[in-house]
DNA sequence: GTCTATAAACCGATAGAC
DNA sequence: GTCTATCGGTTTATAGAC
């Protein structure tokens, strides 16, 4: 069962990822849910502000899991990476270049402009990077490499998300597939040598 | 001589580029430009999608020269980019983490809501992807790894700005600094035992 | 307690004074 | 042609009806 707060953040986080949060109206989110004006005030008392928080960790939390559980179904890290970008690619393309990473747009629109909201999108950034640092230590990446390398990967899929989506076109997450699963590979080949 | 149309741009590109399209207002351009309100709409007849419009084309431009300007002025390719992610970081740090790409925030907000803006934007990328990918093959590059390269490369430092901005602090870009820099000797060597 | 009606401010855009 | 005053619409937020 779907409770209104659910609901209201379910569109939260699909009106937000598409429009940005400066471009969405709550009275949109709110139409979107089926919920009545009055009803995001009663839920999220901190108004819009509120909202986006919540939005921006809830929404987070689950791309950050869907991700990591995408990466844990294949046993070759190399081919995991690959696979997760080119998967990235389909899910591109198959919701008409729409559906990327939930919180970009948020994370930038309020980089230079809330506090609160800034260090909510960097902390699912984080726990996205300590994630898979540590995926990437279990598959043999050597401990020093594992942060600069999994921030770089992390990098590399929302830059390629930014690409993707204005040229309309899958290509970039092919050639960034590519360079990330040769990145992984060479860093494992390095700590196997010693 | 400064004229009021390009007061106009400077200020609605350092505005978009710290707040993004839909969070500017086109009366806060115009008190930062020191221009009376009715001038925008003399110098720019379609509005603020016209405004957006050359704001992108010219902050693009000038970035991507900027940029490449900074490749050139070090011979060993490896090292240029290396480099130019630092001074990348450097210039972030020193202006309080705001000014990194100018369209970056602009490309998610318009990807799924202006076809005309989004169009604008994929052509200011794809400028940056064919002037970096004809800068690798003269670096030494095999003809066919440079647009790959090159859209990695861009792809990347896309995504350090992101990470790098709410994170407050330039430790992804010394991290991706490093990975395409082992991306580029990588492809050069490749290209030069085959 | 759920929801409607409205407030106060701001948006982009325009008409028209000078 | 430069600029001001204002339009209609929309924004977030709140007050109060039921």
């Amino acid at each position: 069962m779907t409770t209104t707060k659910e609901r209201i953040l379910d569109a939260s986080s699909e009106l937000f990822r598409r429009q940005g949060l400066t471009g969405t109206g709550i009275k949109q989110v709110l139409a979107v849910a089926h919920a009545p004006f009055g009803s995001l005030y009663h839920h999220f008392p901190g108004g819009k502000d509120q909202l986006a928080a919540e939005t921006i960790a809830r929404a987070g939390s689950w791309y950050g899991q869907m991700v990591m559980e995408k990466l844990l179904s294949i046993s070759d890290p190399v081919e995991s990476i690959r696979a997760a970008f080119l998967a990235a690619g389909e899910t591109l393309e198959s919701t008409g270049y729409a559906d990327a990473c939930p919180i970009e747009t948020i994370a930038l629109e309020v980089a230079s402009t809330n506090e609160q909201l800034r260090v909510a999108c960097h902390e699912v950034f984080e726990a996205w990077v300590a994630g898979l640092a540590a995926w990437l230590e279990g598959g043999g990446v050597a401990p020093t490499d594992t942060r600069p390398l999994a921030l770089t990967i992390i990098s590399t899929l929302e830059g390629a998300f930014v690409l993707a989506r204005v040229a309309r076109s899958t290509g970039v997450l092919a050639a960034t597939a590519d360079a990330m699963a040769l990145l992984v590979s060479d860093s494992i080949s390095r700590a196997s040598r010693g």
